[in-house]
DNA sequence: GTCGATAGGTCGTCGCGCGATATATATCGT
DNA sequence: ACGATATATATCGCGCGACGACCTATCGAC
């Protein structure tokens, strides 16, 4: 039960990963690391959510009732947290091939060919 | 004329930026650059392909026939190589992140520091 | 009393990934 | 001679995932 981790999926992971947080705590840490790139909607919040915890990457984590509204909580699993790291690791080596890549050749329109 | 940048995309453009390519290069070289993990379908090679074109990330650069085999060329376009940056850029800020997340947390089990 | 933020959730659309399939040539093993 | 594998292009249909629209509800501000 496995699913395709996307860069939506891969932030609610790392916002899980700081801590336990409900959906739209998860919807504020998500822009808040993606530094306003990235603000997920409704649907793709429980979406991703759901996958995550069918594929046991997350699991409930309670519920508190925080003026007046009802919170549910969300952590990450240790196959979620397996899943992160992999990915960050993945993420990074590609970061710094790209980074030699565009060091190397920042100019494709030289001569007009 | 945009489009969501996602991995794939993301690794057609980086192949692209290291230097014009023909389709069957670019599989071969997002291979390469994604050790592996990345393994690119004729859909979605060409499908990207078309994307990046229409978005002007991306232009036909000429066609080679070599072997006695037709080689059609894409080369990144100026634009394509300001989104390759950003993305990039976005990436490395991300990756940063989550490795300070991961360093932070990774072992709710071990001895707690 | 209405608006915006906070909080939960569903639904339909559509973009995108991806395998299957088709076409064609060159190479290599048997 | 024949089939498998690699190179090379392209299209089609399926299905998953992103996303906005929408719905309900509480609280504070205006």
């Amino acid at each position: 039960m496995t699913f395709r981790i996307t860069e939506q999926s891969y932030l609610v992971l790392l916002a899980l990963a700081e801590e336990p947080r409900h959906g739209y705590g998860v919807v504020q840490a998500v822009v808040e690391l993606s530094d306003g790139a990235v603000k997920l909607g409704a649907g793709t919040l429980y979406g991703i959510l759901d996958r995550l915890v069918a594929a046991e990457m997350a699991e409930a984590s309670g519920e508190l009732i925080v003026d007046g509204r009802l919170r549910r909580y969300y952590r990450l699993t240790e196959a979620g947290l397996g899943v992160l790291s992999n990915e960050t690791a993945r993420m990074r080596a590609l970061a710094r091939r790209a980074q030699r890549v565009l060091g190397a050749a920042p100019r494709p329109a030289l001569g007009g060919a």
